[in-house]
DNA sequence: ATAGGGGTACTT
DNA sequence: AAGTACCCCTAT
């Protein structure tokens, strides 16, 4: 009887931990680690768990911390997990994944939203250089060479190189596992924005269902549009939703049943959209709409807006874990899609930014230099003009609501180490997980090893030879003027001139090469140079480059830009929005003056 | 195409 | 005059 009796419970014990366990792998890690973790926070719950739940279980947080970027909390984790007598040679799986976790742990905090490359590069490099031991670099280099098929990179590497040369590979090498500069897709961003409560949820409503219509019509060309309707319907459909949940308390039944649906039980579906190189002739699914991008994350139905907007308490789950520091994701993407194939390589996640998008896997030594980050293929282009459409619907939209610029921007200025949790690569899960984790790097070299081909030999004294000084330079080569027929808003004033109809022409005037007697600014040399017919240097005739102050709205979408496309893609925002007169690098300069201004 | 250095027009 | 915002140039 006794024993029958405690059978049962123990049975039942481990019902109800399978069922913590799905509910944690949808909704949060806290409850598991609470369940298992000693030092949690519920000793009662702890002390019910069966030593193979919790060994299950350990293993399943620590999955759930590598897919949320966790990783010194997962290399805490892994102590508990493996057996204490671990293989600790090289070839071993624990070992690599050991090594993964302290990688990952130093790198982690490196990644910083509103870093250059450059700025993120010198400070890897930093990083290594401080805070990586020599064991752990010796490995570091080891894996660098195993995970190579480039036969440069192994001559590289076997040689001596000055440790300076060591750390420049290192920092080459681990470059992309910084660097993370994925759009963020705007629905997921608004409902962001609705979680932080700097929108509501009617407005996210009405954006979300603009966005959409305005996405359609920029595809199918019919301006009808007709926003009104639209947004109305949104509108109403998503506030009452909204509140009839939030006011009834919540429900969570019927959420609880979906997460479950969606990620415990059917790992399937999905996985074919990668694959399906993006036919994307037929898909369609949803609507007209989702047809017309090829991009997944753009795509985003109103029933999944709804998901993420609308599951309020989901959400405020999200955020209360991440303000304890446990950062999870249970997000739609998390499905499982384990197919062995090529996957455990990517548990180096070495892959950059971009590649989260349509692409189809394999083939990838495109080994393209770092800096061709964006269109790469027709499809990427595709992806881009896509964004761009988003990003200009956005903009629109997010003039009309209330501004959520601060918080945008505090937002990508906060090197938020959170940001890492979206789009996280999946892997086994389960108790294979660790195995896999990092089986090897053997079926494709997408460790992204770059070569080290590229690198050049060292400065080189000659290029030191600093500034010549404008005048000098100008002198050399000549004044260039240029002239822009009035296009812009100063576009008036009449002067008579006629300048030929072109939209913009350099007109190079040569330089007496000798003496000038004194350096004239570059108004002075205009207005010097001159044609006398020209009267008076008005605005509009000479304004090639007049100083233009930046207007809020085009400091609005610089900033919406940068909080979409990421810092340092001055052209892909200079495209995403309106902007006239401007040019990249003055996205990039303001950029700089707003950083300054704000103290960052 | 971008990051950074640096000049100049403009503001205070 | 000093400081700032914008703009230009150039190496990478």
């Amino acid at each position: 009887m006794g024993d029958e009796h405690e059978k049962n419970e123990m049975m039942t014990t481990d019902l109800v931990l399978d069922w913590i366990v799905e509910y944690a792998v949808a909704y949060g890690l806290d409850v598991l680690v609470q369940a298992v973790l000693p030092a949690g926070g519920e000793p009662e719950l702890a002390a019910r768990v069966t030593p193979k739940t919790r060994s299950m279980l350990q293993v399943h947080i620590l999955d759930k911390m590598v897919r949320s970027g966790e990783w010194a909390s997962a290399l805490e984790m892994f102590d508990k997990v493996v057996p204490d007598d671990w293989d600790r040679s090289s070839e071993s799986a624990y070992a690599a994944f050991h090594l993964e976790l302290r990688l990952q742990a130093v790198l982690a905090p490196l990644r910083s939203p509103r870093w250059s490359p450059k700025k993120a590069k010198a400070t890897l490099r930093q990083v290594l250089d401080e805070k990586v031991d020599d064991a752990l670099r010796t490995q570091l280099y080891e894996l660098m060479r195993l995970g190579s098929n480039a036969p440069e990179m192994i001559a590289f590497l076997d040689n001596e190189h000055p440790v300076e040369a060591v750390l420049n590979g290192l920092a080459d090498f681990f470059m992309p596992m910084i660097s993370d500069r994925t759009p963020r897709p705007f629905l997921e961003r608004i409902a962001a924005e609705v979680v932080e409560g700097s929108v509501s949820l009617d407005d996210a409503a009405a954006m979300a269902s603009a966005a959409l219509g305005a996405r359609t019509e920029a595809g199918s060309s019919s301006q009808a549009k007709t926003p009104k309707g639209k947004e109305e319907k949104g509108k109403v459909d998503k506030g009452k939703t909204a509140k009839g949940k939030a006011g009834k308390g919540k429900t969570p039944k019927g959420k609880e049943e979906k997460g479950k649906t969606a990620k415990g039980k059917t790992p399937k579906n999905k996985t074919s959209k990668g694959k399906t190189s993006k036919g994307k002739s037929g898909t369609t699914g949803k609507k007209a709409v989702a047809s017309k991008v090829a991009d997944d994350d753009l795509v985003i139905s109103m029933a999944e807006l709804e998901e993420l907007a609308g599951g309020e308490s989901e959400l405020v789950k999200l955020i209360e874990a991440e303000e304890r520091g446990l950062v999870l994701t249970p997000r739609r993407t998390v499905a499982a899609e384990m197919s062995s194939d090529s996957d455990s390589s990517s548990s180096w996640g070495a892959r950059s930014s971009y590649e989260s998008s349509s692409y189809d896997d394999d083939d990838d030594d495109e080994a393209t230099q770092a800096p061709t980050r964006g269109l790469r293929s027709s499809a990427h282009k595709k992806t881009q003009a896509a964004i761009s459409q988003l990003g200009k619907a956005s903009a629109a939209l997010l003039s009309k609501v209330d501004d959520p610029l601060d918080a945008i921007l505090a937002k990508s200025s906060e090197a938020s180490p959170a940001q890492a949790t979206r789009k996280r690569r999946r892997s086994g899960a389960k108790a294979t997980a660790v195995a896999n984790m990092f089986s090897s790097s053997d079926s494709d070299s997408s460790s992204a090893v770059e070569t080290p081909s590229r690198r050049k030999p060292r400065a080189t004294a000659s290029s030191k030879s600093k500034k010549p000084a404008r005048s000098e330079r100008a002198k050399s080569k000549g004044v260039v003027v240029a002239w822009t027929d009035s296009d812009d808003e100063v576009s008036d004033v009449d002067d008579g001139v006629s300048l030929p109809p072109a939209k913009s022409r350099k007109i190079e005037i040569s330089s007496t090469p000798s003496r000038r007697p004194r350096r004239l600014s570059k108004s002075q040399a205009i207005a010097a140079l001159t044609p006398p017919n020209k009267g008076r240097v008005s605005k509009a005739s000479i304004s090639a480059r007049k100083r233009r102050r930046w207007t809020d709205d085009e400091i609005k979408w610089l900033i919406e830009g940068v909080a979409q496309f990421g810092h340092g893609n001055w052209a892909a925002i200079l495209a995403a929005f309106p902007f006239t007169g401007r040019t990249n690098v003055n996205l990039k300069d303001k950029w700089r003056t707003l950083e300054k201004q704000r103290n960052l």
